[in-house]
DNA sequence: CCTCCTCGTGGAATCGATTACACGGAGGAT
DNA sequence: ATCCTCCGTGTAATCGATTCCACGAGGAGG
């Protein structure tokens, strides 16, 4: 692979004026500046971006580390990253933690070793020393999704406070009265808020959530399955099941067909975080839907801020709910909406 | 963040020893070797992976190229390949294509300028000349899922041949006749390949594939829903419609469900790449799954192969059928697995 | 005609590692 | 006692870029 010496040496000019010539750089004569370009085209030169990155001690590169791939709202948000990112001519890198807090050191060690210039993370758990450090450090850095209190880094989220109560309320419309939630880990923020929110809308209607009815998850399809045996189990199961996220909500599914009961007749489900196959899932789930697109724009705009040296403020988005037939009542789908605040899904 | 040169000053030692101490060099007494980790310790020092790569000509990285993440098939390729890489001891960076071409080459030129130590691509398209050269060049390089005819580069894939056969035969047992296909882009292999399996298969009964039955698609949802609509508008619609991947089945269920149709009754519905939700959409989707782990794996393992400058074999692994109720009759599941070839889900 | 500025250019330092080579001292062989 | 070997260490070159500084040529102004 031929190096900018190549370069020079087929251009006649020193390595000097084949990096100005490549970086635009104004004091280039326009005969030398032909040269060069000619002998990048003929030696099909690429400009080292290792050497480079050394040498400026920047690497335009983003690291982004989430807790799992898998998970389509994860996805959803890599790709948006990577497309803001992209817009703004950085790479990203991105690191897949599995929910595994060594798993996500892992990642970023990695990454900081790479001298990525700036780092989004959505955290698996409290926060790793290394994580806590680089913050410190001062390492560009931003929360998405998730984040940890108490550091001093931009968080970009999506309240869903008002939508979890739009949920409680479209479900006490529906009659129903015993609600239970399927929590995540109580070390991430979105494990804890979606049952304070999902707690405090049912205290509004003065309905209890009685400890049994909180089962613990770990945001993944298996202990979905898991919990929603545990409620099914119960002298009195839950009448409606609240999964904080989707592939909770996917084994809480599982687990209802396996007992060969039905949904929404038997048991209601409704879903944090929606996705595509939520509309061809049988029934079609009822789910909480974070502008996930926006979020990953907002989070990449935020951390290009902080790479600039400016501060990069933090962004709440609302979630919204979008109502479908998981938890009884199909909306009446060929009628104009309802007046009611609760939005429904146009499939 | 402290260099090398910090490390050296700390413990008292120059920076050969340094380095040596800490790449387990042989020739480093015990003395200078606990006073280098001291140090280390206290400075809090990481070696700069992007100095070390431009002395050593190696980056400990593969890039991998695919062209959806979005497709539930590529993420879980996606993460397989990193787990392989991980464990082999290298760091992958994505780069999605979208099914677009230009981002293709964009991705691949920002790998190669990052002097990756090898590529992985599932091919958007019949290649870019940049990727093309790159092989040429000799790039260590191994196709995965799609490849390029003419390019001598080992293949990773999975051969549906015998799971499109088992299909066709299942189709033909529930008295199906007229069936259609929902095709990939001509420019990909799998494109290609699954329709050619497809009407092979057709032949084999007997039953034509006219024109008016094999749908233009991209492997998006939008094209499987307009392509359905066509097949709908037929006078003579398809009994079965068997959408070239996951993405494009969504398409097709979205159309048949905006009939007002029912999939299995007025038509059924057969995917190729099998995922999780296939087993939850309504009705569960009879589809062809590829060991896409294992495959992420082999590809992998070949690359590195290749990296270590040895030949890197192509590797063909089955795919299977896996018969659920999207086509009519629901296989008894309750009861024991049918005599028949045709391998039966496990929910 | 001389001086000064500007412009284009090249030489060389630099980034942070790795590693070839040299060197001094200790220990063993003769 | 002398020489050789080996071990541990340091000096310096190197990877491929960017960029500071210096320098020569040419034009403008006095």
């Amino acid at each position: 692979m031929p190096s900018i010496k190549d370069v020079a040496a087929e251009a006649g000019v020193s390595v000097a004026t084949v990096s100005r010539a490549l970086n635009g750089h104004p004091s280039v004569s326009a005969a030398a500046r032909a040269r060069v370009l000619a002998a990048v085209e003929t030696l099909g030169y690429r400009p080292n971006a290792v050497a480079r990155s050394l040498r400026t001690d920047q690497t335009r590169t983003l690291g982004l580390v989430i807790s799992d791939v898998l998970n389509p709202y994860f996805t959803e948000l890599a790709r948006s990253v990577e497309e803001e990112a992209r817009a703004l001519g950085y790479s990203v890198i991105i690191g897949n933690a599995d929910e595994r807090p060594d798993l996500q050191d892992h990642h970023v060690t990695t990454l900081l070793d790479r001298r990525i210039d700036g780092l989004l993370v959505s955290p698996t758990d409290g926060g790793s020393p290394r994580m806590l450090d680089a913050a410190r450090a001062g390492t560009p850095m931003v929360f998405v999704d998730r984040w940890i209190p108490g550091v001093d880094v931009p968080v970009v989220r999506s309240d869903g406070r008002a939508a979890v109560r739009d949920l409680v309320a479209h479900l006490h419309g529906l009659g129903h009265r015993r609600l239970a939630i399927i929590a995540g880990p109580a070390a991430t923020t979105t494990g804890r808020e979606r049952v304070d929110a999902f707690r405090e809308a049912l205290a509004a209607y003065g309905l209890p959530l009685p400890d049994a009815y909180i089962g613990q998850g770990d945001f993944q399809a298996g202990s979905g399955r898991r919990v929603t045996e545990g409620f099914l189990d119960l002298p009195e199961p839950p009448e409606v099941v609240f999964a904080a996220d989707n592939l909770m909500a996917l084994g809480a599914l599982d687990a209802v067909r396996a007992r060969g009961l039905r949904v929404p007749e038997d048991i209601g489900l409704a879903a944090f975080d929606d996705i595509p196959w939520f509309v061809h899932t049988d029934p079609p789930v009822t789910a909480i839907a974070q502008p996930t697109r926006d979020l990953g724009r907002a989070a990449v705009r935020a951390l290009v801020e902080r790479i600039a040296g400016r501060a990069g403020a933090s962004v709440t988005l609302p979630a919204r709910l979008v109502v479908r037939r998981s938890c009884g009542e199909p909306p009446s789908e060929q009628h104009p909406p309802s007046p009611s605040p609760v939005r429904r899904s146009t499939p």
